[in-house]
DNA sequence: ACTAATGTACGAATATATTCGTATATCCAA
DNA sequence: TTGGATATACGAATATATTCGTACATTAGT
């Protein structure tokens, strides 16, 4: 049972905790670089983002020496689910199966993945 | 080919939406009730976000009586489509695969539509 | 020891979304 | 025809998210 009461994280916190999800420790430094391979930002932005989140709960930092270690706290299967949900809901009536194909519709899936999925599925079947 | 530029639906438009691309035609004050079986809000809030709506193209307006009557612009798939998208980008590192298990996980989906899944990726998989 | 590079803290500007009050027009019933 | 109910328009307050400048501390190289 977490103690996270799953503020919600805003599109910019998203990009950041993926790079944290991904990598698990990281500097300011390090997650702008990534970051600024996709868009442009100053150095100072990210780290006021990340600043923030720690604010509210979503990354945890070790402060110990002048540069902090940084990594996420919000759990990666949580804020999915939490954001999975939120989008059903929003913009697919409630209906999980609607969202399903519309994701699957529109994103090409490999072979193997859709092979997963169809095993996922007889295992919900069967329980 | 949709003219749209597909303006990204804000949260609180979205649950607009959802209630136009359901009725077909509404009023303000159609809306208005069917949002406040959910929530609190203030008639002339749901007004100006309609007319917010009208401003950036997601509904149309027949005007030609006192009261207006507004439909959505927005394709429902469209904009499905397009926060799917956004979301597997956003949370799910760009894997459908994934977000689809993470939606049929948590929501409990009923056989029937467990077997709509299945077949549809069997169409899927035939192409 | 001095300077350049690199780091954090923080206030503030800007942008966007949400909410609502008030002015004003129109319609309908008594 | 007058008053109440209902409608739109619109400005403005509030909330939230994003961006960045500037001040100041620490570290590393010379």
């Amino acid at each position: 049972m977490s103690s996270q009461l799953t503020a919600k994280p805003t599109e910019s916190e998203l990009e950041i905790l993926q790079i944290l999800w991904e990598k698990g420790n990281c500097t300011v430094r390090e997650v702008h670089e990534i970051l600024t391979l996709n868009k442009e930002a100053g150095y100072t932005t990210t780290l006021k983002l990340m600043q923030i989140m720690h604010e509210k709960g979503l990354v945890q930092r070790d402060t110990s020496s002048k540069t902090h270690i940084y990594s996420a706290l919000a759990s990666q299967q949580k804020t999915q689910q939490h954001l999975v949900s939120r989008l059903i809901e929003n913009a697919f009536s409630g209906s999980a199966a609607s969202l399903v194909m519309q994701a699957l519709g529109n994103h090409t899936s490999s072979k193997d993945e859709i092979e997963a999925i169809k095993k996922y599925l007889n295992e919900l079947e069967n329980k």
